[in-house]
DNA sequence: CCAGTGAGTAGGTTTTCTGGACTCACCATA
DNA sequence: TATGGTGAGTCCAGAAAACCTACTCACTGG
């Protein structure tokens, strides 16, 4: 018998994790997106090896997530920095975030606050761009685009 | 000398990555949403192999994100559900995906369309719960609670 | 009785992570 | 000019995870 064809559904969120799943990626663009965006910085503030962080990062820069800025010439130094695409990661980090602080947190224990220009304390919400409602998993209907991947829940195709 | 402390910057991304962070996790989490919560269903619509599967199912379960519930006696056969905590989780995969589609997919090649009760497409969108404004990078100030952590781009503690 | 299914477990191999030391280029100071 | 320090990595051996294949166990349906 062949081996088992292994082809799992078709889907946006495994391609992104496939860029952006393994450990410590996400913590590098989180470093980076608060502007710390040297190889020290990052070794000393995600926790990762610095042989598995030089992989991270060349995986980053290759998708085109990170770019790599000279900050000093001689002796030549660089500073990782988020491209478009990168802080447009940024929301997934946000609602990381917020589930974090829900669920594992005390209310006065948040290692972080992110002040919103608003002058608020931002608690990032999902909302639906046509209607502005937030979304709520009650909500929603998926329609699998491809043939054969049924989903039993909300919705069929 | 003694060895490096290894203490990363406390975060509750981080926090919330070690709970969900390992592949397939959030695979996982994705079908048990679309109602796919049999173990034969994961392991064909996730790609994992068994035996990882089922310890990511302990861990999910172990961490109140999914619940085991039957749906059969003699023969016991359980279905995984996602819990309260579990569905909070919904907005990250959102996230997830929208980058995806954005970025990884052409625009008639999204493998799956989510339609909200409004009747459009689902583009989700992550706005502020005080002012209601879409969040943008260069809107953000972040505050480290803890000493040390300091940022250098947006904000100073 | 036999084949088939759903939900795992067991074992052995391969891949990845990890921690520590090492390099290389440069600067500062004595 | 030696001496030490920093930033940005690389290299390596041991530990841990992932992978694949096969196997079990409890049924059910013909």
């Amino acid at each position: 018998m062949a081996a088992a064809p292994k082809n799992p559904r078709p889907c946006s969120i495994a391609d992104t994790l496939a860029l952006v799943g393994e450990k410590y990626s996400l913590l590098v663009l989180r470093e980076v997106c608060l502007g710390n965006g040297r190889f020290d910085q990052l070794v000393r503030n995600t926790g990762a090896p610095r042989d598995i962080l030089a992989t991270r990062l060349r995986r980053l820069l290759d998708a085109g997530i990170l770019t790599k800025e000279p900050y000093s010439e001689r002796p030549q130094r660089f500073e990782y920095r988020p491209t478009r695409a990168g802080l447009e990661l940024e929301p997934v980090l946000m609602t990381l975030m917020a589930w974090g602080d829900r669920h594992l947190r005390a209310d006065d224990d948040r290692p972080m606050v992110i002040e919103h220009v608003c002058g608020n304390e931002l608690v990032p919400r999902v909302t639906c761009r046509a209607c502005g409602e937030t979304v709520r998993h009650e909500d929603l209907m998926a329609h699998p685009q491809a043939e054969g991947w049924t989903v039993t829940g909300p919705a069929a195709a």
